[in-house]
DNA sequence: ATGTCGTGCTGCGCACGA
């Protein structure tokens, strides 16, 4: 058996709602982790997407942020909130286990701060966040579970995953404490699926609406799928499926999907 | 290069976040 999961950051899931159905009906991912749906869970387009064969969780809050799994296969142990600071009100962290045919495959959906301007509040936010990630991606672990963090990490983690570093070497999104956060999450264990199956640089998976990006070729590569070892034994494949860009009304993100033996 | 989107209201143009 296959099971592909998709990672998307669809930047509003009312205003993407046509590219989403397109984009279900052509790749028809197994599992969606998607980002930045903008909406309260109230507001989402449940029966639209239901009616595509998806079960869907969401964890949504207003204008902002908001993270969504949509699997074909049941949904169970849904855990809205990354923990580690009950303060935080940013959806931005939702975790579900599938119950796929050959048994249990943990997901997450990430929408990691941002962190702009750097240094600032918001950068601090974004480190705190990343450790707390940190420590909660070690817990999962100790599940031996095929595990999939899947997300926009907001973080470029080398220099060949984007245009032109001098533009970059002074963004949250490449400071080197963001690539070491990054980093850190592989030490624990986990796999990147591109760097582990593909790894060629200049293959983006973000384009700026501004300044012609798309049309220049000018991306960065931040949305990334780790994997716990027992999803990185069984990872056949990923895509990085640059025809969504192109479409009338696109998201600036592109969706990743790896390809799993589960 | 202050360029483009999406959201929501101090709302029919603006501020904010990315």
């Amino acid at each position: 058996m296959t099971l592909t999961v998709a990672s998307w950051n669809v930047n509003s899931i009312k205003a993407r709602l046509p590219n989403v159905i397109e984009w279900l009906e052509d790749a028809k991912p197994d599992v969606a982790c998607l980002q930045e749906i903008k909406t309260v869970d109230e507001a989402f387009p449940r029966e639209e997407i239901e009616r595509l064969g998806y079960n869907i969780e969401a964890h949504g809050q207003k204008t902002y942020n908001g993270v969504a799994i949509l699997s074909r296969h049941p949904i169970e142990d849904v855990q809205a909130r990354l923990p580690g600071d009950d303060e935080d009100e940013q959806a931005r962290y939702l975790e579900a286990v599938i119950s796929a045919e050959t048994g249990p495959v943990r997901v997450a959906s990430i929408y990691l701060p941002n962190g702009n301007p750097a240094p600032g509040p918001k950068y601090d936010y974004k480190l705190a966040w990343m450790e707390r990630l940190y420590a909660h991606a070690g817990r999962l672990l100790a599940y031996e579970e095929p595990t999939i963090l899947a997300g926009d990490y907001n973080c470029i983690p080398r220099d060949s995953d984007c245009w032109d570093m001098a533009e970059w070497e002074k963004d949250a999104l490449a400071l080197p404490q963001t690539r070491a956060a990054f980093r850190a999450l592989k030490w624990l264990g986990y796999t990147e699926a591109f760097e582990q199956v593909d790894g060629r640089g200049h293959q983006y998976t973000f384009y700026d609406y501004q300044a012609g990006r798309w049309q220049k070729g000018h991306g960065i590569r931040i949305d990334h799928l780790l994997c716990s070892p027992q999803a990185a034994d069984r990872l056949e494949g990923v895509d990085i499926q640059r025809a969504t860009r192109g479409k009338p009304k696109a998201s600036d993100h592109i969706p990743i999907v790896g390809t799993f033996a589960l």
